[in-house]
DNA sequence: TAGTGCCT
DNA sequence: ACAA
């Protein structure tokens, strides 16, 4: 299949030590927002990954739907706030005027831990490109294309691995086919974890939303 | 249909 | 393909 032009793979994009750091920071994170294991809308089927998230929205799906919302589903709580060394990478990598909202933290723990083919949708923003960062085992990536039958295209996503679904790819199928245990020694016990940024709402129009004050 | 489970 |  032909790649999308929008779509762009960085091998090692964080550094061993960078990762390390980070792996640190979500456990704190973890700690306030603990990882939950969301269910289909309907039928109330349960996810093979476990999920939490940090930023003003989390995404979260239950037996009425997907949608993003300020607090944790479980205990009720606020997600906490983005790592700065993430909002940072997303300036970085995207150069996107605006903050991404959702910080969507996956836990993909056994052979059993897949996530099937689908699209980032739930967004009012589509101009943002959607962020995702690998860390721990090893990953197969699969992208499609603009329908769910069709084609598709195996990028494996080493620890440290920076993907964006950005422009022509941005509202492509995805998904994640198989995760090989014992690949990596960055996490206590194994597995693998994939942050995705997304940009949920559309940005006032004339508002930067500099996070940092200029000198 | 962000699900599983066959089959080729 | 499935079946809600």
């Amino acid at each position: 299949m032909e790649t999308p032009r929008g779509f762009r793979i960085i091998p090692e994009y964080l550094s061993p030590a960078a990762q390390a750091a980070l792996v640190e920071t979500l456990r704190g994170i973890v700690a306030q927002a603990p990882f939950f294991r969301p269910v289909m809308p309907g039928n109330g089927r349960p996810f093979s990954v476990e999920m939490t998230n940090a930023g003003p929205l989390g995404w979260v799906s239950d037996r009425a739907g997907y949608r993003y919302q300020p607090m944790h589903p479980v205990t009720g709580e606020a997600w906490p706030a983005i790592p700065d060394s993430i909002l940072d990478a997303w300036g970085d990598l995207t150069g996107y005027p605006s903050p991404p909202e959702c910080c969507l933290i996956n836990l993909y723990r056994g052979e059993k831990a897949k996530m099937g083919l689908h699209r980032d949708a739930d967004e009012e923003d589509f101009d943002a490109p959607v962020l995702s960062f690998s860390l721990g085992d090893t990953a197969t990536f699969r992208l499609g294309g603009a329908t769910r039958r069709g084609p598709t295209k195996a990028v494996t996503l080493h620890s440290g691995t920076a993907l964006i679904l950005g422009g022509d790819s941005r509202m492509a199928y995805h998904g994640i086919s198989k995760v090989m245990p014992g690949t990596s020694r960055l996490l206590t016990g194994g597995g693998r974890l994939n942050l995705t940024l997304r940009r949920v709402t559309k940005p006032v129009p004339g508002i930067e939303s500099p996070r940092k004050a200029v000198p």
